[in-house]
Formats: structure tokens, C-alpha cells, sequence
DNA sequence: AACGCGAATATGTATAGACAATTAGACTGG
DNA sequence: CCAGTCTAATTGTCTATACATATTCGCGTT
């Protein structure tokens, strides 16, 4: 094991402290004149160790008060999204898309109005569909988009290396597949489908909703928690 | 608005730069010596901002190297996932919890092994069944749980003020009703559902495993990616 | 051309000190 | 008893400097 740094080795034993249950909730954490104390170190470096956990979370920290454990109001997972071909090579399967059609439109939809590029698609994993998608565009700030070949590579993909994000949201849930989506994933109709709803802004501007439609017992989004040292 | 600290200033500058595209993926961001002079200010305090910018993942830096623009290689979301009684509360609905089932059994799972407080119960959203849930406690992680009353509290509201956590995983997809399934939700056989299992662990002891079935019209999750600043 | 080695460079960590900002708690006057 | 004020404790930011550490680059040797 390398040495670490102060620093960390700070932040790592008042996270174990906090972890462990042994300084609950609320509970005063010591200041950084104490700390610098105990460890026989500058005040910088202990402000680095309780800044890091404050970052994080799991402590508060108040002027004149002093710094406290903070009470979990909620339990915030890292949830990875990551390209669909990027995701299912990583699963040692074969990647594919199909563009189903593409069409230019103006859209009134009041999340994403103007003109847009419609597309519609299914990812394939080993040659058998793994989800569906329908995807809006906005043409007027990724007018790029126009002259890609998104038969080739799938929309998602080339979005996530020509247009730099800003703001994202995902909307996670469940539905019964429509007879179009049930004919375009060869399942049946009413079968559960995970449904993802993405929507992506570039500096408060629409750049892309999409819709993905997860055959339920092909596909599981995994979400961690994990002690932030890890 | 209140005057940002100066690292703060540095590090919001560098960031629209790469959210706006200027500074593509691979690109070579200005090291400390130049943004020194360029702010006139100390070595420390542009390392802040650019050890911020690393540590969200926007930049990469290496010795001898450099800082570069980091390649988006998945989107990484943060999904809230609250306590069902705050998240029910907090739409305006009155939460309720019924406990249908309560038994302490020894568990052969091999994700979660030994003495288990086995339940199950459905959450309710102003009176009507919003999900089913099927829990195992560890009783020898956690022998304190065969003495609340779980009847009047919820399962994960009591262990969120009682345990602590250091590491959980949820794993998010969909199902279709089973017959006791939807006996419990008041629902049809069949219906689509959002599953939600999450496993728990207290320094690598499984601590709960749970399945969460949310009846599909009535529940969304939400995971968010905003740049780092907002 | 291949290999090894040293040096230059950029980041990583840490120090000691200074002042600013915030605010809990004590104090004071009515 | 209350409201306003003052004080001091604590964190937040910043500087200037020093040395540590990793790694690329070029050079010289083979």
C-alpha cells in the first residue's frame, strides 16, 4: 500500500468515525485548531480533510459553530448512464442499431419546441433488440446533426462525442409495451418495459429528449453508494 | 449576488469553457504557472479550483503532463433515492404503512446468509397502495430490530435513523405483476411495475436486501446531472 | 534503431501566517 | 422579559514558499 497523503488519512478516520456509528448524526466533529492539534499539522491541511467531507456531505460545517455530522435526508446514488454500444460490448456482447426512421419536424412539444430531427431506432445486443428509442434533436443548436450518418452510429453515441452537455435528467419508469413497441421489439404487447426519459440542455437550451424503452428482462439500471473514499 | 471567491471564479471559467465546447475532450487546459499570471494570484489558489474540476471528473491532470479535458466516458447521474414516507410527504399526500407480514427465519440467500427479520408490507400514498415491499433484516447486524414496532414505522425509515451505512446498491428494472403482487397493490395480474432492489451493507456486512414494486402510473425516479457549480 | 538514464516540468502536498466573513452566545439597555 | 448590540469563536479564503513525486523528453550509449 502507497503512503497517503495527510489529508486523506484525516478525512479517512473522520469518515470511519461517522460510518462506524460512533459519532452520530449531529454530533460535533472537532474544529480544525483541535485537529491540527492531534495531528501536528497546519490548519490548511485539516480545512482540506473537513472541506472534502463537507463536499461530500456527510459533515456540516457552520462559522462560529463549529462542524457536525449531518443527518442523511436522503440516500443520492451515483447512477452511471453510459452509452448503450459502450455497455453492451462492455458485457461482451455485440452492439447493434437499427434506424427505423428520420424525419425533420418542427415540434410544438412545450419541452422541446422548433425544429427538431425525429428519429427512431432499436439497439440490438447479439443481433436480438434490447430497446427501443424515439429521439428528438434540436436542429438549431446541433445543426451538425443533419449531415451525420445515423444509420451507421446510433444517435446516442454521436451525440455523447459531438455536443458537450451541460444539464441532464433522467426519468426512470415502468410501462406496458404499445402494440408499435411490442411489433418493433418482437415482444408482446402489455410485456414491462423499463422506459428511460432523458432529456439534455446545453447552457438551458433543449438539445435532446429521448425515450428508451428497455425490454424489462434484458436490461437493470445499477445505481452505488459507496463510502466516498472508495 | 454575493462575490464568489476567486477559485471558485477560476474554476467556473475553466468549466464553461469545456461545457461550451471551446475546449474539446483531449484538449490542454492552462497549467498553474499561467493561470497564476493570468489571475495574479498564488499557485494554491488556482490548484483549488483545477483539484475541484479533477475531482468532479471535467479535467484530468498528470504530473509532468498537464491538465486536459477529460473524455466523457458515462454520464454519471445522481439518483436521490429518499425515504418513501419524506418523498410521499413531500408531494403533499399523506403517507401511510401496512405491515402485512413479519417473521424471523434463517436465511439460505447467499447474498445475505444467517438470521434475518423477513417482512413485508405496502406503502400507501393518501390511503391508496403505492408499493409492496419485501424486506430481509440482518438480526446479527442489527438485533436492535426485533424490538421496533414496524408496524407503526416503516422499515427503511426506521433504519435510516438507526443504522448506518457505508455502502448500498440499487438495482432499478421492471416486472410484470405477479398474482400475490397484485393482490397486495389492488392492481391486475400482469401490470408493469418499477422494481427496485436494494441491497445494504455496514463495512461489508449485508445489513437489509430489499424489493421495492411501485405500481408503475404512480411512480417515477428522477436521477439529475448538473454542472457541478449549480 | 533500441535502450537506459538524467533532467526538466507540472502537479501534489504541506507550512505558517494573515485577514475576511459569519454567527452563537454573552451582554446591555429599556 | 425582550430587543438590539458587541464579542469572540470558527470556518473561509488567500499568499508565498518549499519540497515531494511522477512522468515526459531528449540525450548519449550501445
Amino acid at each position: 500500500m502507497k503512503a497517503a497523503p495527510l489529508h486523506e488519512r484525516i478525512r479517512r478516520e473522520i469518515e470511519a468515525q461517522i460510518l462506524s456509528g460512533a459519532w452520530p448524526p449531529g454530533a460535533r466533529v472537532p474544529g480544525e485548531i483541535e485537529l491540527m492539534a492531534q495531528y501536528g499539522c497546519a490548519r490548511m491541511t485539516v480545512n482540506k480533510a473537513l472541506s472534502a467531507l463537507a463536499h461530500a456531505g456527510l459533515v456540516e460545517r457552520r462559522r462560529r459553530a463549529g462542524t457536525f455530522v449531518a443527518r442523511p435526508r436522503s440516500q443520492s446514488m451515483v447512477l452511471e448512464i453510459a452509452d448503450l454500444a459502450r455497455e453492451v460490448t462492455a458485457r461482451g456482447q455485440a452492439y447493434g442499431w437499427r434506424l427505423l426512421s428520420r424525419h425533420e419536424v418542427l415540434s410544438t412539444l412545450p419541452e422541446m419546441p422548433g425544429p427538431v430531427l425525429e428519429l427512431e431506432g432499436v439497439h440490438l445486443a447479439d443481433g436480438t433488440p434490447l430497446a427501443f428509442e424515439h429521439r428528438l434533436i434540436s436542429t438549431a443548436q446541433v445543426p451538425e446533426v443533419l449531415a451525420a450518418d445515423l444509420a451507421a452510429t446510433a444517435p446516442g453515441t454521436w451525440l455523447l462525442s459531438h455536443v458537450p452537455w451541460t444539464e441532464a435528467e433522467n426519468r426512470i419508469s415502468a410501462s406496458a409495451a404499445s402494440p408499435a413497441l411490442a411489433r418493433a421489439l418482437n415482444i408482446a404487447v402489455g410485456d414491462p418495459c423499463l422506459t428511460v426519459t432523458r432529456r439534455t440542455w446545453r447552457s438551458g437550451a433543449p438539445v435532446t429528449l429521448v425515450h428508451q424503452h428497455f425490454i424489462a428482462q434484458r436490461h437493470e439500471l445499477v445505481a452505488r453508494f459507496g463510502a466516498s473514499g472508495g
